[in-house]
DNA sequence: TTGAAAGCGCTACCAC
DNA sequence: GTGGTAGCGCTTTCAA
């Protein structure tokens, strides 16, 4: 309603004013300069808490070339606001925001929807941030080549590619992909679908492992076969419902994430087949949810934790001019209800539908 | 390994010299004032294309004495990562980040974890951002009432309490509690118990929602319980279990959130319990999963959507200095399975458990 | 130890 | 229309 004059906070000359010494002196005193006499330093901090003086970043960023300041940008394509909302991408940024203001910056959170070209050079040459992280190489592989041929200052989270010019962090996606679908294999599985999106470079390394699995695995195993789907709920499940209708046969699905392996789930039961009996399903990224669904969830965990600190660790060597190679994390398969043994299924299920016709 | 030089960025000088014009010409050519002649505008524009030139945004900012940036802050007590992870601060998350990002303001994120005494009269005296939207007022309502005193570009997503003198958006929070409670003793429900923290204010209005409709209630309905629980998994888990088991009496659990009462699911089927037949449960906040789980969740939806759209809203027009009133948004009650009447179960059941029957 | 002054890169005011 | 210039609030070099 009524346009009341903001009140004007103050600034380092106010202060200076204020103990009666020059501005420079207080810039010495605030920045804890061992140049100032110990009583005037601690007198002019006193009266800077008094009036709730805090430097103004803007001017000191601006005198000092810096902005203290880190961009975490989510390159997402057709996913939408779903994307985000992935839990995978909700717990590394929650341990980002941790890393980061630990070192005493900001973090700028940015979301590339539908990225246009040049959508990275714009970003870099914007300056808003000392370094970026970008989480997830998406459809982003190029642009991020391009990028990392002049500006040192960037991490990504992702698949580490051949002779790729950018920065990775990321868990060894090919190793886990294997794992889980050896398990697979060993408790009985013979036609193993892989649902996901090889256009992403991790979810390519993790077709990559599922096929390397298939090829080295029995005879009697299944030729691979992917159902392509984007990494939302909706999709995964339409996608998997879809292929059921068609007639598709397979006893077993490795979805490229959790979220899709969940969405699995709920359209393999929908299509009225029982997981893991009819079918055994396998995810990867071991969210939080994967652990606590009915059945609980196969799945191949990535540390998150470490994931943060690594990328963070390695931007912030790279601000400083280091060069950083990538690093590859050890994936862990978590075994789970999801996948147990189709004969232990059997036997738990004739229990119990044996019971009504006493023998 | 080595330390290259960085190269160092365009400047608008150069693009200045490079076109033969003063520095004032280019910065009017880019802000694209019509004061600069048409072909020289396109010329210096085409020039700095070239170059990759994009104005520095800190030295505009400070002689603009703006930041063109907003900082989304959610206050954390003791809920750790696991906080910024609840799907609803997530989603909430992902939509400012559409939303500010449209205004062409950048988005800062900042967790504050286990808030220290004046970490927001801090941010505010920074002045890293033009404004502050602060996500759940946790238990930080006294300092935002502080701050809000002399601090005006600040909206937080909460509840609406008395003469409180910053600005909310929210939902209407006793309003949807009375509404799912009713529900629940309309479905034959007669103990139903209270699950989370009124010491945070939305969690409040809606335990106070749910004391309402008791005292409105059939009078055979058992007096107001309340299990004290932080909204994480694990904190409503074993708030839950640890009732049960000092043998607690209840036949429906209403959750202060979505989580809370998809873990009281997970408790209660722990101990043996059939969701919704022996017990109800309903939660508070339609996060995605809650459609999705099994059985599917009764909530009350909050449109964050439009809450977020409301948020930005309010900030922009209090950051030209205008005065904005608090938004109460209608809460709408979802029905699912997981409050099914006992009644239907109880039929379903005996059909399902009558048919072994040997005892 | 402290003060004075330059200058970070940009925008806007005032001349012409 | 365009050029010159002051100044946003700060840090740091150089003098004293």
């Amino acid at each position: 309603m009524s346009k009341r004059r903001r009140p004007t906070p103050a600034k380092m000359a106010d202060i200076a004013r204020i103990t009666g010494v020059h501005v420079s002196t207080v810039s010495r005193a605030l920045a804890g300069s061992p140049l100032v006499a110990e009583g005037l330093r601690e007198r002019i901090v006193a009266v800077a808490r008094e009036r709730n003086y805090v430097v103004n970043s803007t001017a000191r960023n601006l005198r000092l070339q810096r902005t203290e300041t880190v961009s975490v940008v989510v390159p997402l394509g057709h996913e939408g606001v779903q994307g985000l909302t992935d839990p995978f991408y909700v717990e590394m940024l929650a341990h980002l925001a941790d890393d980061v203001t630990q070192r005493g910056h900001s973090m700028l959170l940015q979301k590339i929807l539908l990225p246009t070209d040049g959508w990275l050079a714009h970003l870099i040459a914007s300056r808003r941030a000392d370094g970026i992280i970008v989480i997830g190489q998406n459809t982003e592989h190029r642009a991020l080549e391009e990028a990392a041929a002049s500006y040192r200052p960037m991490v990504v989270w992702g698949g580490h590619l051949e002779r790729q010019a950018y920065c990775t962090v990321g868990t060894d996606n090919v190793g886990g992909a294997r794992a889980v679908v050896r398990h697979l294999l060993d408790t009985g599985r013979r036609r193993i679908v892989f649902l996901g999106n090889p256009s992403m470079p991790e979810m390519l390394l993790r077709e990559r492992g599922y096929r390397e699995a298939l090829a080295e695995g029995p005879g009697d195993a299944a030729a691979p076969c992917t159902i392509p789907s984007r990494f939302t709920v909706e999709a995964a499940y339409e996608a998997l419902r879809t292929f059921i209708r068609q007639g598709g046969s397979f006893d077993a699905v490795f979805g490229a994430t959790d979220v899709i392996a969940l969405s699995a789930i709920r359209a393999l039961r929908d299509a009225g087949l029982d997981v893991p009996r009819d079918v055994a399903v396998a995810g990867f990224d071991d969210v939080s949810l994967a652990a606590h669904g009915t059945p609980s969830l196969t799945t191949v965990r990535q540390d998150l934790a470490r994931g943060s600190r690594t990328l963070v660790d390695l931007l912030f060597r790279r601000i400083r001019g280091e060069d950083t190679d990538s690093v590859v994390m050890p994936a862990e398969l978590v075994v789970r209800e999801s996948s147990a043994s189709p004969l232990a299924s059997l036997r738990r299920v004739s229990r119990a539908e044996s019971a009504p016709s006493p023998p």
